[in-house]
DNA sequence: AACACGGGGCA
DNA sequence: TGCCCAGTGTT
């Protein structure tokens, strides 16, 4: 790294970045817990996004202790909305091993950071460096593609030879003094002004320094592979109530909305044939057998070709044919205090679930 | 190295 | 609709 482009950087950065920021609620403080809380709700989710989200854990969960001390339904009702639902209990767990491994205080350095849970090289650099001063950086999207254009590094920065360039270039600019500010400014730059299309070069304080700019090619970086399509598959759940209570399942942590209460079903039935089985998995249950099974037909409620994410994920094996162990059935106020799937929740809100169950029960047919 | 994992914003 | 985002862990 060259000292004096180094040190130019540096300068011009801070001084823009002191000049005015956004307002962040996990910026006025220097308490470590909220920190680590915002850095893990902040992995691939926009601040926009997780803010509110912020907002509501820290007063559900206002410190370290309080958080181990939770049991993970509640740390999961909390997250319930914002995705990557893994992140909660993976915080939840880090929460639990500071407290029996680290005597209840949040380490201070990089490396030992990143032996939590759910804690990677980013979120790592960025603790150590916003809440306890050490000079290491923490690259993140924003940050690999404000790299990518200053130094017009032209390599794919997928690979792990172009993560190893940026890591680097990214740890020759961070500075003893403020590393902290220094790694926040830099995502700032790329979260407001680097953006990823139509970059506001005129407005940049390293626009003179940028190689990228001085070449013109700023818009063509970072470089990524080309995407694959994404493939629509169909997907099922089954309605099913009996007795002013409807059948909900907690969904095995290692697939998809992995720990949240969700309908039935869920896997992706590839043909015919394993789309009739979801009908068989349901009559397969004692309970459904007595209530319902023989209208199984009129009371499923089986959404199918829904898309979820855009993109194609594992098909689950079927099994036995028997719900989950987990499978129970929940009345309304219940479903209130579960983590449940949001589409689910809205669905079973527009189904009327949250009022008393004997209308929940009455007629509701009507077409305008 | 490739994949899985959510949801929302934007052109 | 396609791409991107204050990434990490598993296979």
């Amino acid at each position: 790294m060259d000292r004096p482009l180094a040190e130019g950087i540096r300068s011009r950065l801070l001084a823009w970045f002191d000049a005015g920021h956004r307002d962040m609620p996990w910026r006025r403080t220097k308490d470590p817990y909220r920190i680590l809380l915002a850095e893990y709700l902040l992995q691939r989710t926009r601040v926009a996004s997780g803010t509110p989200y912020y907002e509501r854990f820290v007063e559900r969960f206002p410190d370290l202790a309080s958080l181990a001390a939770a049991s993970e339904e509640d740390v999961l009702r909390a997250w319930e909305g914002l995705g990557y639902y893994r992140r909660a209990r993976y915080v939840h767990a880090a929460a639990k091993a500071i407290v029996r491994e680290h005597g209840g205080r949040i380490p201070s350095d990089a490396a030992t950071l990143a032996t939590l849970p759910g804690i990677g090289p980013y979120t790592a650099g960025a603790v150590a460096s916003i809440a306890f001063g050490e000079a290491v950086p923490a690259v993140d999207g924003n940050v690999t593609r404000v790299v990518s254009r200053l130094f017009r590094v032209e390599a794919d920065v997928t690979t792990a030879a172009g993560r190893a360039s940026i890591q680097e270039l990214a740890a020759g600019l961070v500075p003893t003094a403020r590393p902290g500010a220094f790694n926040q400014a830099l995502m700032e730059l790329g979260a407001n002004v680097c953006t990823p299309r139509r970059p506001a070069c005129p407005a940049c304080p390293l626009a003179g320094l940028c190689m990228a700019h001085g070449a013109g090619v700023q818009s063509a970086l970072p470089r990524t592979p080309p995407s694959r399509r994404p493939t629509a598959v169909p997907v099922s759940f089954a309605y099913i109530r009996s007795r002013g209570k409807v059948l909900l399942v907690r969904r095995p942590e290692s697939q998809i909305l992995g720990g949240l209460w969700s309908l039935p079903g869920g896997e992706v039935p590839s043909d015919r044939r394993a789309r009739a089985s979801l009908r068989d998995l349901v009559a397969a249950q004692t309970c459904l057998r007595v209530d319902v099974a023989e209208d199984v037909g009129r009371v499923a409620h089986v959404f199918s070709h829904r898309r979820w994410t855009g993109r194609v994920y594992r098909c689950v094996p079927r099994g036995t044919g028997r719900l989950p162990s987990t499978a129970r059935w929940v009345a309304a106020e219940e479903v209130l205090h579960l983590p449940v799937v949001p589409d689910h929740r809205k669905l079973l809100a527009e189904l009327g679930f949250r009022r008393p169950l004997e209308s929940f029960d009455a007629p509701r047919r009507r077409r305008a």
